[in-house]
DNA sequence: CGAATAGTTCGGTCCACACCGAAGTATCGG
DNA sequence: CCGATACTTCGGTGTGGACCGAACTATTCG
């Protein structure tokens, strides 16, 4: 028992794996080949890597010809490593050190996709402002609510405020930054706004990353109706 | 950035170092050579462990005479490891692998505590009967709504339904139990069942662990009350 | 003060495991 | 059927780190 849970943490406890884990954190299936690339180790080694993580639950994979795609097996994997992300945040105070982080990080700490939802930088500013103009106000640790004015918000942006489908968790989850360790907009709400403002072309994922570029257009418009300083 | 996950997954990835974690769970500060039984290593290698665990942001020390308490350093160490258990929890589909892990966990998988609350086969079933008498609902997967007629039960019981602070999280959590891999209540309501039922002398805590012994008069109560077959 | 207890630091041993070269198994394309 | 590509298994090397004995530092008690 008491070992089981060593045993879980010390796969995500190898730099290699850890740089696997972390890169199919997008939710997207990467082949092999393309993983070890990524951990920065021979195939052998990488195939050693995945053959544990598949054993031990974290990882499945999927063959296609002569590929094997792996990926996250559940959205648990993908929050327990969010929660020791959170941890490797936290200690940092210092000016210096956040930015240091956020340099190293490069785009991606600027803005990304967790998931389908925008996080890095982008995410939680857009988020942030949104509070700040009450158009989305916290409820509890884990999710947002939506008032009124909040909904006539998305919905003059042409985003489909979905219908209270069960808990509020599910429509506008907060969901934690760890670059940035602030709250930004998850859940359906936050996937539809990701979707209208891709569709709108103010923002353009770039391909083969989870980066993701703001367009000339989608500076304008987001000082414009946000004031967010961009570039 | 990348290293940063394996280093915190590498220091829950250790039996030792996991086995003192875990029994830092339930909140209360333990003193290093308590530590060094339970991680069953000599004083001198628990210390090393001790060391880094504070280093890496996981725990915190504090000194009181010639001890030296150590506890988790935020309820986000917490999470993280809870985390982490869930995915221990999840393969095991026979009924075999189940058994020899309970029976394994002894007397902390029938009843313990975990935070304040009630754990263990004994927090699950009670649970479970409240649910199955329709005295508490779940509510998405985080949450417990309680309607009118749980309202009564807990209060016949000399349980205060605490007022509606918030979030439903706040009041009644779904909380998963890692050996019986099922939800129990927890939040300010579970604290407050767990308390109520302390002061009945159903149960009673065993002084120096986290588990709990039914007593014989809350055996014969909990049997009347909710058809609890318990010894 | 000196003995006892709690905890730490230091030094040396030993093993698990990350790593890669080499060779083996699938699958594709011609 | 043959070479190329994607990936795996096997075997041998090297190192990080878990471990404990011994010695050291603090605190309490008599």
């Amino acid at each position: 028992m008491r070992d089981q849970l060593s045993v879980v943490a010390s796969l995500l406890g190898d730099p290699g794996r850890a740089a696997i884990l972390l890169s199919l954190m997008s939710g997207a299936a990467l082949p092999a080949g393309e993983l070890a690339a990524i951990a920065n180790v021979a195939p052998q080694t990488a195939s050693g890597h995945l053959a544990r993580l598949v054993e031990g639950g974290l990882l499945q994979s999927e063959h296609q010809g002569r590929h094997r795609y792996y990926r996250l097996s559940s959205a648990e994997v993908a929050d327990a490593i969010e929660a020791l992300l959170v941890l490797t945040a936290r200690p940092q105070s210092s000016r210096d050190a956040a930015n240091a982080q956020k340099r190293a990080t490069g785009s991606l700490a600027y803005a990304r996709t967790c998931y389908a939802h925008l996080a890095g930088w982008l995410g939680v500013h857009i988020t942030r402002e949104l509070e700040l103009r009450g158009l989305l106000v916290a409820s509890g640790r884990k999710a947002y609510a939506v008032p009124a004015s909040g909904q006539d918000w998305f919905e003059s942006l042409g985003v489909q405020v979905p219908s209270w489908e069960g808990s509020p968790e599910k429509l506008a989850r907060r969901c934690l930054d760890w670059t940035e360790r602030r709250h930004h907009l998850a859940g359906t709400l936050g996937v539809a706004l990701f979707k209208r403002l891709h569709e709108l072309h103010w923002v353009a994922p770039i391909p083969g990353s989870r980066a993701v570029r703001v367009t000339v257009e989608g500076k304008r418009r987001l000082w414009e109706l946000l004031r967010l300083p961009i570039g």
